[in-house]
DNA sequence: TCAAAAGTGTTGGTGGTACACCCATGG
DNA sequence: CCATGGGTGTACCACCAACACTTTTGA
């Protein structure tokens, strides 16, 4: 690098990783990818996967690639954007490592293997989760807050809500979605006219499925709107 | 740094800038803050202000410094949040150098002094600016227009309009930086019922000031509020 | 036939757009 | 007294929460 660069003693290059809160619906439960943690420091502890942006690659194809590495989560398939860096000098004990961070939002993830960093790769139940605010290693408890409050504010204005379910699904697990990540219940009659009624959301397939008990549910898919004209707010009310 | 970090050779440390977009109301217009550059690469050619992160800092405060630094702006008086990670492995020349990009508001700034980097800085009204995307600097142009399209949804759901104002203000004032920011008139009956009504948004100072010709207006300042319950939309129509 | 979930209808209230109208000041 | 911007009132319309009701299935 140039020699001008060094005129401020202070001034030094830095690791760069990317860390993922990738979420899914489980078991009735919203989940973030946690992985036990094989390397110093915090060794043992869970954290969120991530690792070292390479020399050659896009922060976007970095976060990809160790989604597939950590995971086995093909990045291709599921909704993945930035949230932010995170910065701050005493994040890292071994020295200056400035993070970028993403989402990932998908549905139907595999439980995932291991990877190289990790001791093992687990699905946390994200409300028992923010009873730990200890847990996590680094400050990936703040980026989880973060990512959080991004995704439910981003249900209110787009149509990211779909990338939490299959290619097809029902009006019952889109509002599923809705109700677990805003923890609050939907009115389920006016859910329904709410989103058939915005323009490009969602496109019937004309198939029904039956899911246990009830009549049985009319399936769509993906619209191509990715922005609501008018949002979908998550008022006090709504029964 | 430890040696496990070297297993993979194509993982190297990076260096980290941070580059400031800082808008302000002047002469009638939405401006950003320019400077032209005074090294290589681009020499000459037009860019945000920033610069390197120093090793004790945070992103923050490494974005407060370079605002100082570069215009002679006070960064505690000014509406500072940041936009995101920048990093494609070419968009600078030099090696591999990833940005974190900052948006910054603030109301009757000075035209500043050019600093180490900057022969000159000046404030460059934005409509102008969109018309010429290869003008700037690096991916600037990329920065600027995300940090638009960032600025634009906050207006609707936040009340950071009122940074572009001074801290006391007429409801004409806080309703022009609406106008020029979303590029779209609005009705000013509406408007002040809107912003009046909602809680938190504003609080009178029982003042008023004549602006030239018409009725004097009222003057108010900030309140505590920073989220809109209802949002303030931009729809198509609202003459 | 009962429970459960999908889906439809209706109604009262809220809030927003559009526009008419009054107020206060400078020229 | 007119132009200009501040500020109020109101009619119409859209949407929406709430909730009653019907439909279709499994047990």
């Amino acid at each position: 690098m140039d020699d001008w660069l060094k005129t401020s003693t202070e001034v030094r290059p830095s690791w760069v990783t990317v860390d993922l809160a990738i979420f899914t619906i489980r078991g009735g439960n919203l989940r973030v990818l946690l992985v036990r943690r094989g390397v110093e420091p915090f060794l043992h502890r869970p954290a969120l996967p991530g690792g070292y942006v390479q020399d050659s690659e896009t922060l976007d194809d970095g976060a990809r690639r160790e989604l597939l590495e950590e995971t086995g989560i093909d990045g291709r398939r599921l909704h993945l954007e930035q949230l932010g860096a995170y910065g701050d000098p005493g994040r890292d004990p071994r020295g200056r490592v400035v993070t970028v961070a993403y989402i990932a939002l998908g549905s139907d993830l595999p439980v995932p293997a291991g990877g190289t960093d990790a001791e093992s790769a687990y699905w946390e139940s994200v409300p028992q989760l923010l009873g730990r605010p200890q847990e996590l290693a680094f400050d990936h408890f703040k980026i989880l807050t973060d990512a959080l409050e991004r995704i439910r504010r981003q249900l209110e204005y787009t149509t990211v809500a779909t990338a939490f379910c299959p290619d097809t699904f029902t009006l019952g697990e889109l509002r599923n979605v809705y109700e677990l990540v805003w923890c609050r219940p939907l009115d389920p009659s006016n859910f329904r006219r709410k989103v058939t009624k915005m323009q490009g959301f969602l496109e019937p397939t004309g198939d029904h499925r039956a899911q246990g008990m009830g009549r049985p549910a009319a399936l769509y898919r993906r619209g191509s709107a990715t922005l609501l004209s008018a949002p979908l707010l998550r008022t006090a009310t709504m029964t």
